[in-house]
RNA sequence: CGGGGUGUAGUUCAUCGGUAGAACGCUCGGUUUGGGACCGAGAAGCAGUGGGUUCAAUUCCCUCCACCCCGACCA
């Protein structure tokens, strides 16, 4: 991709509405546009992101078993008045008509539409677990949209949902689904804090929430410092400076963060308002346990911004970055290009005929790793220079190639 | 929904009762090319909406709308 297709240009100025750091950076950028409060186009560089993110996310999925599907996001109110939802999450659910007066809700979340399938396609404690999982738009009324992408109307969500024969058996799958999600923030760059927290609509029970961070986040929890639980102030039982309770080592601080995962063990609640039964070893109808598990990529998206910037743009980290490298020609850079290119390196290369220091503003905005420079004063070699550094060396084309096939 | 802020060119902002201006961006021509270059010429605005006051409103008053921030609610 040439720099000079990448849609739209960048921005040199945020706009003056712009608090957030994800949203002034990412709008200057070009990874994203505004339609309204709470509702994002995802442009070409953003959508970039969004899938590293989401293939991070599924390659850890599907790890656990999981299967991908798509369901839909139109429903109607039936579905939803047998958990009495229609009522409970009218806050929350966009609701509508069609033209016969017929009621529907856009989708905020599936647990409902997943248990229908399931009523209908399992029967048998033989067909249990059953995981699956989709990428799909969520909807949600939020009184107020706020924070760039970290809290939309409309958003990006993986939604996993499990059925199980048991307690014993979803509470070893939630741990597992846990675990896979703390690697999942790892490979994402960011560090995250599990901390229990209510279920909301969702259930009654405790749940857990995964946190990052951020002056900017609305969320405050309560963690230790040593072993990085915590609780969210919702369901409190620890104080500021105690110690810890989980692991007795270190002491009890105060934060602000952003929620980019939560996992709910629901239990049979659902099966049980949806009439879903299985029949066990002894002939039984059971309820079905289930759990659903949720993380937010636009979320993230937004997350990641928040905690990696600097005054002058992104530093993305490399797993999500939209390319591993950019390369910038002061002179014609088509040759590197193209031997980067069919070496399966993905480059952004910037062969616009503008001046030197706005590529190079461009770059630091975007904040791609790594960038690379053509130019007369590099010769037949290749700078190099990290975003996150100010260090620039002058390398030979098969070690550029060499080094970035290593990423 | 309560409180606060902001709506003027594509963008960031000036003008603040006498009918609109800059910078950046854009177009054309030329000169440039290691940190958002330079010269020249252009195009671009029903001043968010509706109403009121006034001889005259972008400017004053009211209504509504939109966006941002704080709060309530929430992934």
């Amino acid at each position: 991709m040439m720099h000079s297709q990448l849609f739209p240009k960048t921005l040199k100025e945020a706009s003056r509405d712009a608090v957030a750091a994800n949203h002034k950076l990412l709008v200057r950028g070009g990874f994203m546009d505004q339609l309204m409060a709470g509702s994002w186009t995802l442009l070409p560089l953003g959508w970039r992101v969004v899938g590293k993110i989401n293939n991070i996310i599924r390659a850890e999925m599907n790890a656990t078993g999981g299967q991908e599907l798509a369901l839909p996001l139109l429903h109607s109110k039936e579905i939803w008045n047998e958990t009495g939802r229609w009522e409970s999450a009218a806050d929350i659910m966009y609701t509508l008509k069609d033209s016969r007066e017929r009621e529907y809700a856009l989708s905020f979340t599936h647990e409902e539409i997943i248990m229908d399938l399931i009523r209908k396609h399992v029967s048998s404690y033989k067909d249990l677990p059953i995981k699956i999982y989709q990428f799909s738009t969520k909807f949600r009324q939020e009184l107020r949209a706020t924070g760039g992408i970290l809290r939309g109307r409309e958003f990006l969500m993986k939604d996993m949902y499990s059925a199980h024969e048991s307690e014993e058996d979803l509470m070893a799958y939630y741990e597992e689904v846990k675990q896979a999600y703390l690697k999942i923030f790892a490979r994402l760059g960011l560090e995250v804090i599990v901390t229990e927290a209510s279920g909301g609509v969702f259930t009654d029970k405790h749940t857990h929430e995964f946190q990052v961070l951020a002056e900017s986040g609305e969320d405050t929890i309560y963690y230790c410092s040593e072993c990085k639980q915590g609780q969210n102030k919702e369901v409190l039982s620890v104080a500021e400076g105690d110690k810890c309770p989980w692991c007795s080592l270190g002491k009890v601080v105060v934060g602000k963060s952003i929620e980019v995962g939560n996992i709910f063990p629901l239990g049979t609640k659902y099966a049980t308002d949806m009439k879903a039964f299985f029949t066990d070893k002894n002939g039984k109808q059971q309820p079905f346990w289930f759990g659903s598990y949720g993380i937010g990529p636009t979320r993230v998206l937004g997350t990641l911004v928040e905690v990696h910037h600097d005054e002058k743009g992104i530093l993305w980290p490399k797993e999500v970055a939209p390319f591993a490298a950019h390369l910038v020609g002061l002179k014609d850079a088509g040759e590197v290009y193209e031997e980067l290119q069919s070496a399966g390196i993905e480059v952004l290369y910037d062969d616009s005929d503008r001046s030197a220091g706005e590529k190079f503003a461009d770059a630091d905005l975007l904040g791609i790793p790594v960038r690379l420079v053509v130019s007369a004063k590099t010769g037949d070699k290749i700078e190099w220079k990290d975003r996150n550094s100010d260090e620039t060396r002058l390398m030979t084309r098969p070690e550029v190639v060499s080094a970035l096939s290593t990423i």
